[in-house]
DNA sequence: AGGTATTCACATGAAACTATTCTCTGAGTTAGG
DNA sequence: TAACTCAGAGAATAGTTTCATGTGAATACCTGT
């Protein structure tokens, strides 16, 4: 006999149950009968998931302008001057330069240009972060496959120039985050995509790159700059009121009438605006405070639940980033919140020590100082350690270690590791 | 006292190595005609 | 002879090691008063 048919019968038995005897207790099934029939406070979440991409972008039109005349001579099949965009998370670049394809590209079509757009994000890992990933994966957008490895890089190449030159066109390509790309590979790829067009016989390339770096094209190859950054746009950030005037428009729309209390709109665009206004960073905030109050059952969003949200959003992203990590990084974490209670202050040699006697205990093979430095590096830029270097004088320079996170979540984070590494305290 | 030289304990950078995953190629093998 | 199998060469990549060089200030060591 089949469960679902059982379970079926148990469910229907159950209601009936409780529509006899008027009873009310609490079981699983009617939590879940409840969350259905429960009016939710949300109309339409999709509109705060950073996924979604707003018809209209406030505040940008005129930079939406400037870069619509930058790219327009692409419809007449001309290749439009190079253009790199700067702007800080969350100031609506992305938004705006994938606006401004979608457009471009409908023209396109409509009037029957030649013309193709590619946005390819550089930060994704194992899609776009290294040069020969970035270009299968250009290769990809044009609608055809390659090995994810195996080949070597120039035929990667050869393979995407008779792809795109078999026909007179133009390719507006966007790369976005394209000094995550940089820092890691060097600029060299760069070269030799803006290098391509002279190889091109038919098709040409336009570059669009997106910046969070203000000062990404410093530290440029200067020939890759000059063909690069023919035109710059920088987009500022939002102020408080602009990303008041955001969040009021989406959670007119995404919340219920009335849900949202007064004031909360004005605290989230105030944190937000802490953070240089990044205004992705508000609409998580306001999201993750809706989703709170839905959980608590709570008929209103307020204040508090935004607090707690900043809170919630901080862990997670932590929680997140610990568990994502190997296991090598995992007990290098552990060894510091071994260290911790004892010394508020660590050094790198210390967390070496216990780091090795863990390693001995869970059987795992020690890696040298110069590795544990790097991972003590990345959990900075993390922001689960705040470390600096600091020189002891006669007794060295050294990375000077504590841990800000509050004593809640390093407990959380403590048994997690353990759990995942299986480490068993005696 | 004031100046400089030394020294510690790492930081930081570059290159090389290792293991894994994957493709391509061509030799050897098999099956069918 | 065509189709198939399979080992070996060659690539890309992540993670690491090895080797080399850099570094800031507390201390040690001078020097002249």
């Amino acid at each position: 006999m089949n469960i679902w048919q059982n379970n079926q019968i148990y469910l229907s038995k159950a209601i009936l149950h409780k529509k006899l005897r008027g009873e009310c207790y609490m079981n699983v099934n009617n939590f879940f009968q409840n969350y259905l029939t429960k009016d939710s406070i949300f109309l339409d979440k999709s509109l705060l998931l950073s996924s979604y991409a707003p018809e209209e972008i406030m505040y940008r039109e005129n930079l939406i302008q400037d870069v619509a005349n930058i790219l327009a001579p692409s419809l007449r099949v001309e290749r439009p001057s190079s253009l790199l965009v700067y702007g800080k998370t969350g100031t609506g670049k992305t938004l705006s330069i994938k606006y401004v394809l979608k457009s471009i590209e409908r023209i396109a079509a409509d009037n029957s240009v030649p013309l193709k757009t590619i946005y390819v994000n550089c930060k994704l890992k194992r899609i776009a972060d290294t040069e020969y990933r970035l270009i299968a994966q250009l290769i990809k957008e044009l609608g055809k496959d390659v090995p994810p490895t195996g080949l070597p890089t120039d035929e990667v190449y050869n393979i995407f120039y008779t792809l795109i030159d078999n026909k007179k066109q133009i390719i507006l390509l966007a790369l976005d985050e394209i000094d995550q790309l940089t820092s890691k590979v060097g600029d060299l790829i760069l070269y030799n995509l803006t290098r391509i067009n002279a190889e091109l016989k038919n098709a040409q390339i336009a570059l669009v790159g997106i910046s969070n770096n203000l000062i990404f094209a410093e530290n440029l190859d200067p020939r890759v700059r000059s063909s690069l950054s023919e035109e710059e746009i920088i987009f500022p950030s939002y102020n408080a009121l602009q990303i008041q005037d955001i969040l009021r428009k989406r959670s007119d729309r995404a919340f219920r009438e009335n849900v949202v209390e007064v004031g909360v709109i004005e605290k989230c665009a105030a944190y937000a605006a802490r953070e240089h206004g990044d205004a992705r960073r508000a609409i998580d905030l306001l999201r993750v405070a809706g989703e709170l109050a839905e959980r608590y059952g709570s008929e209103h969003v307020t204040v508090n639940h935004l607090d707690e949200a900043e809170s919630k959003i901080e862990t997670d992203k932590i929680i997140h980033a610990v568990t994502t990590q190997p296991k090598q990084f995992q007990l290098v974490l552990y060894s510091i919140l071994v260290l911790h209670p004892q010394n508020t202050v660590m050094f790198t040699g210390e967390i070496y020590d216990i780091y090795q006697k863990l390693c001995k205990q869970v059987n795992f093979n020690v890696l040298t100082q110069r590795r544990i430095s790097d991972m003590l590096a990345e959990f900075d830029m993390l922001g689960i350690i705040n470390a600096k270097i600091i020189s002891k004088g006669r007794y060295g320079r050294t990375r000077e270690i504590s841990l800000g996170l509050d004593g809640k979540l390093l407990v959380k984070l403590k048994e997690l590791i353990e759990k995942s590494l299986q480490i068993h305290n005696e």
